[in-house]
DNA sequence: GTCTATACACAGATAGAC
DNA sequence: GTCTATCTGTGTATAGAC
C-alpha cells in the first residue's frame, strides 16, 4: 500500500465544512479543491462527479450522527432524561461546530422538489434522529404519542437553528433545548 | 403611457414562484425567463442583476404577507385567540401554495454567512411575523413571555414546513399549528 | 495520487435592432 | 418593452503527463 497524501476521508470531512457553510449548488469543486489544498482533477479521481461527493458527505455525517449522537438513545441502562440530555449536548456540539446550522435541513430545502437522489438522505437522517428520540420518549409515553413529540423536537430544533442565523443569536436554539428537556420532567 | 405585456409586478409574481420552489442559486435568469414567457435580456430592462430580481421577490412578499398576515395580529377589537387561528390560517395559504415551504426560511438557510444584502430581508421578515405573534400573545402573557413564545411558534412552524418537505406529509404542519393554538386556551 | 491543460456547456450580463 | 446576438466568466468534467 502506497503513500497517499490525502485520503479520502479527509476530502470528505474538509467538503462537509464548505456544503455545510455554503449549502450545494453554491459550493464549486474550485472551492473545494481550494479548501482541501488539492486541484479539481483530484476529485475525479475519488469521485464521478459533484452530486457524488456530496452523498458521500451525508453518507459519512449521518453515519456519525448515528455513532456519536443516536446511539446515545439506545443505552437503556441509563436514565431517559439522562440520554436526552446528553444526546442533546451529542448533537448541538455538530450543529454549533463553526457555525449554526444543519447540513441535512440545508440540503433538504435546497434540494427537494429536485433532486430525488439527494433526497432520501435527508430522509433517512430524519428517520433516524426521530426513531432515537422516541425510543427515549417511550420510557414515558405511548408509542404513538411519543413519535409525534419526538418530531415536535426535531421541528422545534431545526427551526430554532433557522432563527439562530437569522438573528445571530444562540440563545434561541439553548432556549429549544431547555424545552425539550421539559418533555422528561 | 403604452402598453406593456408584461409589467413588472407580473416578473415579480412568477419569479417568486420559481425562486421559492427551486431556490437562489439553482434558478437560472434562463428558467425566469421561460416562466414569464420572455427573454433574458427583458430581465435586465427592470433589474440590474439576478440579486436585484430576488430582492425585489423578497420584498414583494414580505409586504404581501404584511397585508395578508400580519395585520391580522393587531386587529385589537378580535379576541385573540380568533386573531392566532385567522393568522395561522392566512400564513398557511401562502406557505402551502403549489409547494410546501418559505421562501424566506429557504432564502435564509441558502444564503446567510454569505450574501450579506438577502440576509437583511428576511431578517425583517422574521422580525414583523415575531412582532405579529408577540403582539396577539401579549393578551394573555407578560410581554417578555409573549416574545419567546413568538419566537417558538415560529420555530415550530418552519422547522415543521422542513418536515413536511422531507417526510412528504402535510399533517406535520397541521400539529405544529394546533400546538400553537393550545399557547392560548 | 496529483498535477496541468483543456474541452464543453451554460450562466450572468451587455449591445443594439425593432 | 421585447427581441436576438453576443461577450465573458466560470462551472463541471475529461485527458494525459508525472
Amino acid at each position: 500500500m502506497p503513500i497517499q497524501k490525502t485520503t479520502k476521508k479527509e476530502i470528505i470531512a474538509t467538503s462537509y465544512q464548505v456544503f455545510r457553510r455554503q449549502g450545494y449548488h453554491r459550493t464549486t469543486l474550485e472551492q473545494l479543491a481550494k479548501a482541501t489544498g488539492l486541484t479539481k482533477g483530484v476529485f475525479y479521481h475519488h469521485f464521478k462527479n459533484k452530486e457524488a461527493i456530496m452523498q458521500e458527505v451525508l453518507r459519512t455525517s449521518h453515519s456519525y450522527f448515528s455513532t456519536k449522537v443516536f446511539s446515545i438513545a439506545y443505552q437503556d441502562e441509563l436514565p431517559a432524561r439522562e440520554r436526552m440530555q446528553q444526546m442533546i449536548e451529542a448533537s448541538n456540539r455538530i450543529l454549533t461546530k463553526d457555525c449554526y446550522g444543519c447540513i441535512f435541513a440545508n440540503t433538504a430545502l435546497e434540494i427537494n422538489h429536485i433532486e430525488k437522489e439527494l433526497a432520501q438522505f435527508t430522509r433517512d437522517f430524519f428517520e433516524a434522529w426521530e426513531k432515537a428520540f422516541t425510543h427515549i420518549l417511550e420510557s414515558e409515553y405511548q408509542p404513538n404519542k411519543a413519535r409525534l413529540l419526538a418530531q415536535q423536537i426535531i421541528a422545534d430544533i431545526e427551526g430554532s437553528l433557522i432563527l439562530v442565523q437569522v438573528h445571530q443569536d444562540k440563545e434561541i436554539i439553548m432556549r429549544a433545548y431547555e424545552r425539550t428537556m421539559k418533555h422528561l420532567e
